[in-house]
DNA sequence: TCCGGTTTATGAACCGGAAAAGCATTGTGC
DNA sequence: GCACAATGCTTTTCCGGTTCATAAACCGGA
């Protein structure tokens, strides 16, 4: 009996959302005001129409009362949700192993956060259910827009945001986002940067541990670190794809340090991969760095707590993600994105979008030079 | 002028959300089947009201059309905001880092998903930040609920939410959860173990690098090991506290091994600050696992791929998350939490709540018998 | 044929805020 | 002194679903 008026003191008082305690409501800051409703949002929203004097009651009376907007009353009346998504379309066992996509969120909220903005997270198992999840939050008013990541070539995504008429910014390379404006910095200069500094140390033969063959990254990373290997002179560059995992990354160092002659130093894609690479060396009795150089890409803590500490190409990642919100929130007001239209135009990206700085390449402990 | 237009045409018709495709209403589901709205939404809500008939006719013309309910509205009118947030206070630097909060995300999304629920994510500095985000989100209707992560001790969030009369479930010991339910999983048990196993390996000096002091579960893990290196006769137990990083983590070992007599086993909080270990323990010359045995905690790819591989405290952490994310799902519906109840109630924690299946220790090549 | 009861559908109110239209009051220019 | 604008506020309508009161249609039984 008392388990059964307990439930449903429970269900009548505790959770339901009707019955939680009741906030303030416009209406009610209008009365205790002494004025409509009319003038309290005109005086709480900032817009013309209400004395400067009223104004500031209807402000005071507000805060005093602990008055929010309801969001779903202010977005049904046409206005924003004031949220933003993000879809993640890796498997979940990829995610954690990466800190990529928590410094890149991280980042974008930042930058959310100073626009009272929400972000929307969801992690999705393909493609295709990414848009329809897409399509359900724009459908359904959820968000504003979209920050689109790891860009496939020929993506399906872009057409149909496209297509939607949502707002969205690409994080990656504009040659793929189509009319959407994109964030991306110049891979291309770094892996000639990296290449360059590895020819310059006395390597011939580089090879590379890449990620996902899918991904545009890694294609654009493919090509120019071919165009690199060429121009360097560089005898074979063999380039074995992964799934960014340890696992991935251990067995194509192996299979790259069985061949002969060995590569004298490997690039690798992520820093998980690059460690993995690292044990395998030591493992085969290769002395990292005077036997085989290695180079991560994406420096974490990781890569400087492994012996020796990994040299690294590094990137500001929350600030990637800080300015993909900006543009996108720049997207979502309606503001055209002129500055960087101009500098991010001129390759053939969207229509906005804007470059990052350029990833630096910080030599640490796994690099030195080689001589045969 | 070109570029005015441009502009001028963008903000007209591209990203302004009146602007975009119209999307069906119920009016024009309603008008399309000849019925009113009423019965439309009848119809489409599974509610009593309507001939299975019409039912059918409404759901296929709503298909045809492509009808999604606008979520503003329907939270308008005091239905739910189907989605439920999550704020991540740890500064973004260390979230980075650890694979932990990605999976348990994911896991939380798995869960979410299936009820079609989304998921707020914020990251804040400190606390006074999230307790007003939880005050936002549910004044403003956002959220329907929320998971509270990281506890403290004496966690003033708990009081608020409760006071807010948000629905809310905290992963974590039940201890600190006030009357909200908990998910959480015996990490005594799980130390229990680990010593057990150290002890039996012959470790007579076992020390300790742990996370946050400030954190709940540290202060448990701290407690729960005195215990049991007491009950196994082990001599001192050097605790250091940490802050989760790779540096703080080697910074800690360094000590403790520089320290006459030195351990002979450490046990880690996360396995970045182990790794980290392992490379100074090498740095310093002593080998793995003959001279020290090493313990990470939160098993990840990280883990295996360095050498010797690390033995490891492993649990399903995106289980742990869905767990979290249905026990909330059911609060937000209303539901009484009654199976849970009974296996979680039992030691002081909230109305409703469950226990996880308890971490396992999974011993890799990173531990070894000692003898003096 | 009439009657109570059920099923099925309708119309209107309502949720909370935004914004257009309406309406006094005051000020300005000629 | 009058036309006209600006100011400051109120009234009204609207957004898109949910829900309640109500009514029509239907049913079997007396």
């Amino acid at each position: 009996m008392s388990l059964i008026r307990f439930s449903d003191v429970s269900r009548a008082a505790g959770t339901r959302r009707g019955a939680r305690v009741k906030r303030p409501t416009i209406a009610d800051v209008a009365r205790r005001a002494g004025v409509s409703k009319g003038a309290v949002s005109y005086a709480l929203n900032g817009r013309p129409g209400v004395s400067a004097e009223t104004r500031a009651r209807v402000r005071a009376i507000a805060q005093e009362l602990g008055w929010r907007p309801n969001l779903a009353a202010r977005s049904l009346s046409g206005a924003r949700a004031d949220a933003i998504g993000l879809v993640l379309c890796r498997p979940a066992r990829f995610l954690g192993v990466e800190p990529f996509f928590m410094e890149l969120i991280s980042g974008v909220e930042d930058e959310l956060a100073a626009g009272s903005c929400a972000l929307m997270l969801q992690v999705v198992p393909d493609h295709q259910a990414e848009i329809a999840l897409y399509r359900r939050w724009w459908g359904e008013g959820r968000v504003d827009g979209a920050i689109l990541v790891d860009l496939r070539a020929a993506d399906p995504r872009v057409p149909v945001v496209e297509r939607l008429g949502m707002p969205a910014v690409v994080a990656g390379h504009p040659s793929g986002a189509g009319s959407l404006p994109a964030v991306w910095s110049d891979e291309a200069a770094v892996l000639r940067e990296v290449v360059g500094y590895l020819a310059a140390l006395g390597h011939r033969r580089v090879a590379r541990v890449a990620g996902l063959p899918a991904l545009l990254h890694t294609r654009i990373r493919d090509e120019a670190f071919a165009r690199c290997c060429a121009a360097a002179g560089l005898a074979g560059h063999p380039v074995a794809h992964t799934d960014y995992t340890g696992e991935e990354g251990a067995r194509a160092t192996r299979l790259l340090l069985s061949a002969r002659p060995r590569p004298t130093a490997i690039v690798y894609d992520n820093d998980i991969m690059a460690v993995a690479g690292l044990s395998v060396a030591q493992e085969m009795g290769l002395d990292v760095p005077t036997a085989l150089s290695i180079v991560a890409w994406d420096d974490s803590p990781l890569s400087q707590v492994v012996r020796p500490p990994l040299t690294a190409v590094t990137r500001d990642v929350p600030a990637y993600g800080a300015h993909a919100a900006r543009v996108l929130l720049r997207v979502v007001r309606g503001e055209q994105v002129r500055g960087e239209q101009v500098r991010g135009g001129r390759d053939g990206g969207g229509p906005g979008g804007a470059q990052e700085p350029p990833a630096r390449l910080l030599p640490r402990g796994s690099t030195a030079p080689f001589s045969s």
